[in-house]
DNA sequence: GCTTACACTTAACTTAAGTTAAAAAGCTTA
DNA sequence: TAAGCTTTTTAACTTAAGTTAAGTGTAAGC
């Protein structure tokens, strides 16, 4: 019914994937990259701890509530979301996982997972043990403050979830999602002009956005006649950057790539 | 630690109040007693941490949203919050920070804080250093674990923040805090029977809560009445804790304090 | 004691988002 | 290619929560 546009600024979405392999770094290594300036031998103590992984399909859970806890996971290739489950049959997803996150970063000798976690695309994950994580911190300085860094980011991303969910409407928490994982993307450079992979179902948004699955919908296609944003399967095209920011008063700084 | 709870149900809210001084243990020692084995080293070198106390009137900003902030916070006695304000004019509450909390445990060298935060009661605050904190992970390993544990807790208590909003219902959701409050006031030995703190005005709770003050109060007004709560100036008695968590699905191991 | 200010309460009315239901459009696989 | 899924789309209707607007405490200050 409504225009698909194949292309906006000239490149097809598919490109997007074509890149990623293209690039020799791990999206840990370019994610730490971007924020500090890392020493070749923490380049290959990173790479060397993403030796053991592990191929998980779309839509398996490799994370359950409840469950013990006591590996660090690298998200090295893929999408995942970390949800909740309600005894009501809710769900409520936290956040996305991107390639070089890090899932489980503290875990304890005892801990068990609060949350479920599953495939979104067919990922590759790094199963990394707790003590190799631990031992950064004795050892590359550079790399423990990357870490530090990254957690506080995690905090202010589900800082930002709350913000989305207490206070802002649906269109606008859609708006404020689309950016920030426009963000995270770029950030790890896996963006391909205003392109972005867009791998979850429209049932994901809105158990994502605390909405109806009907309503993310008509958000959603209003967004697209309005050309605010043209969908596409597995991406999104982001026609209005401007619009999205000011209706959802994303701030670019929050989550900026600054330098260490 | 447990002769803390010299009162059970009946007893007048005040008493709370008298009952906290009379610990000569710092809150955090508590909290990280509670859940691990102190040697009295560690506890001294946590309780010297904590030597430069800064005292903060209720109602005062200690953090500011953009602002850096280079310095850890712990927080010894009084209870504050966190949160972020809007170019709206709306206002999100992320969460409550409570006594033996740390605020900005993961700060760098040029990190600007994401949130702000403001005193609810006279709070007494330690101003750490964070390389001190580093010199934890160097030289005492079971505080270095009762650190990563209050991190993983702190992410486990966003995102049951992020639930809350997302997919319970107003009451629930009010609920589901107040037990929330409980268990981590239990944690500290910081209640008395079922009574608990609770200096926020219902404003504050319609900001945490992503409600309207006015719907806020509906909502309270029903719970008394039906004898779930009972509301006192600065307290809450919690008539019927199990009609609460039937309401909320509050999970009470979610944020158990197991043994390290 | 009177005044100001802020927190709480209640009522009447509005609205954004939820629900239900059904159909259309896409994939997947036999 | 048809059958059988899941996901998306649309419409009609309902409801939970928001808004506006008073009013009632209650504590602090003068």
């Amino acid at each position: 019914m409504s225009e698909r546009k194949k292309n906006i600024e000239g490149t097809r979405p598919g490109i997007v994937a074509d890149l990623q392999p293209s690039d020799d770094q791990s999206a840990i290594v370019r994610k730490l990259g971007a924020i500090s300036l890392l020493s070749q031998e923490e380049i290959d103590f990173l790479e060397g701890l993403q030796n053991n992984t592990l191929a998980i399909a779309a839509g398996t859970d490799f994370i359950t509530d409840g469950n013990d806890l006591r590996t660090t996971f690298i998200m090295m290739e893929g999408w995942a979301k970390r949800y909740v489950l309600l005894p009501s049959g809710r769900r409520q997803i936290l956040s996305y996982v991107l390639p070089g996150d890090i899932l489980g970063l503290h875990v304890n000798f005892r801990s068990k997972a609060t949350y479920s976690a599953a495939a979104l695309t067919d990922c590759k994950v790094a199963v990394v043990d707790p003590r190799r994580m631990l031992e950064i911190s004795q050892k590359f300085p550079v790399l423990a403050a990357g870490l530090s860094w990254c957690t506080a980011r995690e905090f202010a991303i589900l800082g930002d979830q709350a913000v989305r969910l207490g206070r802002l409407g649906a269109q606008q928490r859609i708006a404020h999602l689309l950016l920030e994982l426009r963000s995270r993307m770029r950030l790890i450079g896996e963006t391909n002009g205003e392109w972005l992979d867009f791998p979850m179902t429209q049932a994901d948004l809105a158990d994502t956005l605390g909405l109806s699955i009907v309503h993310v919908n008509r958000q959603l296609m209003d967004l697209r006649q309005r050309k605010i944003i043209t969908l596409e399967r597995d991406h999104v095209h982001l026609d209005d950057v401007k619009a999205l920011s000011e209706m959802s008063h994303f701030d670019f700084e929050h989550l900026a790539e600054f330098q260490i």
